[in-house]
DNA sequence: CTTGAATATAGCTGTAATGCTATATCCTTC
DNA sequence: GAAGGATATAGCATTACAGCTATATTCAAG
């Protein structure tokens, strides 16, 4: 038990540092933010799921799973969402921050 | 002739009203300037698509594609590529213009 | 014109998001 | 607790992007 308990806690160092790791971390953070985005602003304009999926030309379960940080979504989708929502996406590069 | 003449125009011109057209013109667009704000940046960094692609983890033939406005990325390809760019990508839902 | 580097394209495969339908689960009201 | 609305999840199919390799085309220098 404590050779393989030693043994995962190592894989798990090694793996931190690699960017597959990072990589993971910042897209479930990435899609964590869009959809908190998204949740917030169909709350405040008190829709429903399925009346904010209409509009959006998607379904439901899709707009669930968006808000839950399950997908990455595509800005196709994301630009359907803001026209839906009276809003504009925007994507841009800018200068990184320091 | 004639008949089929005056049918297709009549069909491009409901078309463009309809929200599929306009979808796919939007997207185009989308991928267009996407493609060109990559370039832009990627000549004034003096590289070349091969050294970039590289750097972005991704084939040059992908990148050729990406600048070439043949597709809408994905936002971690997007990351990726701003990260290889020193850029940050901003991906923001914004007041609707008037 | 030739050569080599840079870029664009072709054709196929793999992957992830989204769509679909159904249903489970949660939440609120009575 | 029951009922109904809202949301989350399951499982499968479809689609588009990106990967891959190879090659065609373009571009610039000599």
């Amino acid at each position: 038990m404590s050779g393989q308990h030693g043994s995962y806690e190592e894989i798990v160092r090694a793996r931190r540092g690699s960017t597959e790791f990072r990589e993971g971390f910042d897209e479930a953070r990435r899609a964590y933010l869009i959809g908190k985005a998204v949740h917030e602003r169909r709350v405040a304009l008190g829709l429903t799921q399925v009346e904010l999926a209409t509009r959006a030309g998607m379904t439901q379960s899709a707009l669930s799973r968006l808000e839950g940080g399950g997908t990455v979504p595509t800005i196709p989708v994301l630009d359907r969402l803001a026209a839906a929502m009276g809003m504009a996406l925007t994507v841009a590069f800018e200068p990184a921050a320091a």
